[in-house]
DNA sequence: TCTGGGGTCCTAGGACCC
DNA sequence: TCTGGGGTCCTAGGACCC
């Protein structure tokens, strides 16, 4: 690249089909078959999608998301199979541990993905090794996305795949991203693309050229004036190294076939809670604050919360006010999911 | 395509207080 | 009291991401 003086750049590693790649280590005779990973992997099962789907399978039209019934319509020779979070905690354990080997800094960015801050002269030099290394360590593959910031390094993993390395800086950004729908941007999605598009901003070059106040007027002025920046190809630039801090914690259920008994319910409110204040005892955090989620029929989703009078570890506690929120619910329609869920109090920093 | 589960952050409106 | 204006907390919902 002609580059002769060491600075300071931001990877991104994103393990290529994270949970289809596992899935296939375990079974090698799957590989060249279309495979859908998802729920208990029975694909007769209502109400349960796709967590991920081989090459071979999004060759009929199966993508992660999907419902694993639509999904064996689609392709009916495919392998359906369970998901299995802890073996990809595993797997992905594997891979930061790798990561971890070199003179790096790393970010761990859920199971399949990590930011990396170096220094170095010949950022490709070092994308190449890491991959050369995870790959022979873990047998799994990676796209490596090059930036200065975690939001050009982020796009640039995505047109990396698959197994490549890409560079994205302010260098290229305007050629690469100017003529993109806005919705390309990590942090604009389909409801404010929409949003944006109605003002007369479609691309990435025009949300650039946008006028910050004006942006701020229909989208608030922490988000609108934050979207011009995406635009811009600006971002986040530092590499936290320190383990993440949840600000809370929460357990659903979506229920195969709709709760029509309206005493059923308190039953399902007081297991979640007490999971979801075991979770909390397990990880030596306490709560604040509870939340009951109700969703019926037609996919309409209601939240009640509220804040406890002192920050509780009692399962008993968190159980009572999860039933007294419940009773602030309408619960005359059909129940589709059931959710409990937190907030902690923070340490102090 | 009848639409999972687990997170994070932001916004708007009302209550409350001085 | 026919009043004002700001600050902060709380709650509900929206949007986005993996």
């Amino acid at each position: 690249m002609g580059t002769t003086s060491a600075r300071r750049w931001i990877l991104h590693l994103d393990l290529d089909q994270f949970i289809a790649a596992v899935e296939l280590l375990r079974h090698p005779e799957l590989r060249g078959r279309p495979v859908v990973v998802g729920g208990s992997g029975d694909p007769t099962q209502p109400r349960t999608v796709a967590a991920t789907a081989t090459y071979e399978a999004r060759e009929h039209g199966v993508h992660s998301g999907m419902p694993l019934r639509t999904a064996l319509r689609r392709c009916p020779e495919a392998v359906f199979l369970p998901s299995d979070p802890p073996a990809y905690e595993a797997a992905s354990a594997r891979v930061m541990a790798v990561l971890r080997d070199f003179p790096v800094l790393v970010e761990v960015w859920g199971w399949d993905e990590a930011f990396l801050g170096a220094t170095t002269d010949d950022p490709e030099a070092l994308a190449a090794a890491l991959q050369h290394a995870v790959r022979a360590r873990t047998r799994l593959d990676c796209s490596i996305g090059i930036g200065d910031n975690k939001h050009q390094a982020k796009l640039a993993s995505g047109f990396a795949k698959p197994a490549g390395i890409h560079r994205l800086t302010g260098d290229n950004w305007a050629e690469t991203m100017n003529h993109r729908p806005t919705d390309a941007l990590w942090g604009i999605g389909a409801r404010t693309a929409k949003k944006l598009a109605a003002l007369g901003l479609r691309t990435v070059a025009q949300l650039a050229a946008a006028d910050p106040a004006e942006l701020a007027r229909h989208f608030g002025r922490t988000n609108g004036p934050w979207y011009r920046y995406l635009a811009l190809g600006k971002g986040e630039a530092e590499v936290v190294t320190t383990p993440w801090i949840a600000r809370g914690h929460s357990r659903e259920t979506t229920f195969t076939y709709d709760l029509t008994d309206p005493a059923e319910v308190p039953r399902h409110i007081t297991d979640l809670a007490e999971r979801v204040t075991r979770d909390a005892a397990d990880a030596g955090r306490e709560i604040i604050r509870v939340s009951v989620k109700i969703r019926t029929t037609p996919f309409l989703t209601r939240t009640r919360q509220a804040k406890l009078p002192a920050p509780t570890t009692d399962p008993a506690t968190v159980t009572r006010a999860a039933l007294d929120l419940l009773g602030r619910h309408d619960l005359t329609r059909p129940i589709r999911l059931l959710g409990v869920a937190v907030e902690y109090t923070m340490p102090d920093p």
